[in-house]
DNA sequence: TTAATATTTAGATATTTGTCTAAATATATA
DNA sequence: TATATATTTAGACAAATATCTAAATATTAA
């Protein structure tokens, strides 16, 4: 849960999480869509990666990513646990 | 957004509020759950302060601090935007 | 008014985080 | 094999964060 909170908390995570919501993408799409670094995304990549929030499979030179939506569902349910 | 995932990215915060679930309480009362100091929890009190994710009431010389759960709507509306 | 209690504000510091460039690794193609 | 492309890893650095102690502010009670 912590991990999953941390990933979320950063702006670009987010976004890269909304970009994969409508299409899974490969690392240097996702690079693009951002005035960062590719090694910035990697990174981000690698923290989401670690929160269990996206998944990646490999596909030749490149590396597919989608978003996992099972871990948003924790989120979901702590959450809930607000609404009275 | 930002505020609100800042200031849930933080164990001490998301204990905070689940303390304030159950109960409305003072900051000192909030402080005594901790092995933190009283600023130090009067520091994490003003994050989620301006997150919103907390309302407070002056009683008295004390401070007494409520979960503001109107705000958790908009993380739950964020996060069912990943189930299909 | 003076002393006690509750809380915050100020300032310092160590740790974490996001970013970069350069280099390494892996795969595909000529 | 040699070269190009895709991605990550390594290392450095500035900015943000969580924590502390000491001091300030506000309220209550003697």
């Amino acid at each position: 849960m912590n991990d999953i909170f941390k990933a979320l908390n950063d702006p670009t995570r987010r976004e890269i999480l909304e970009l994969l919501k409508s299409k899974d993408l490969a690392a240097g799409e996702i690079a693009t869509h951002f005035n960062i670094s590719k090694p910035s995304i990697s990174h981000h990549l690698d923290i989401l990666k670690r929160a269990d929030l996206i998944t990646f499979e490999k596909k030749g030179q490149f590396i597919i990513y989608s978003v996992n939506t099972t871990v948003m569902e924790d989120v979901l349910q702590w959450i809930l646990t607000f609404k009275k």
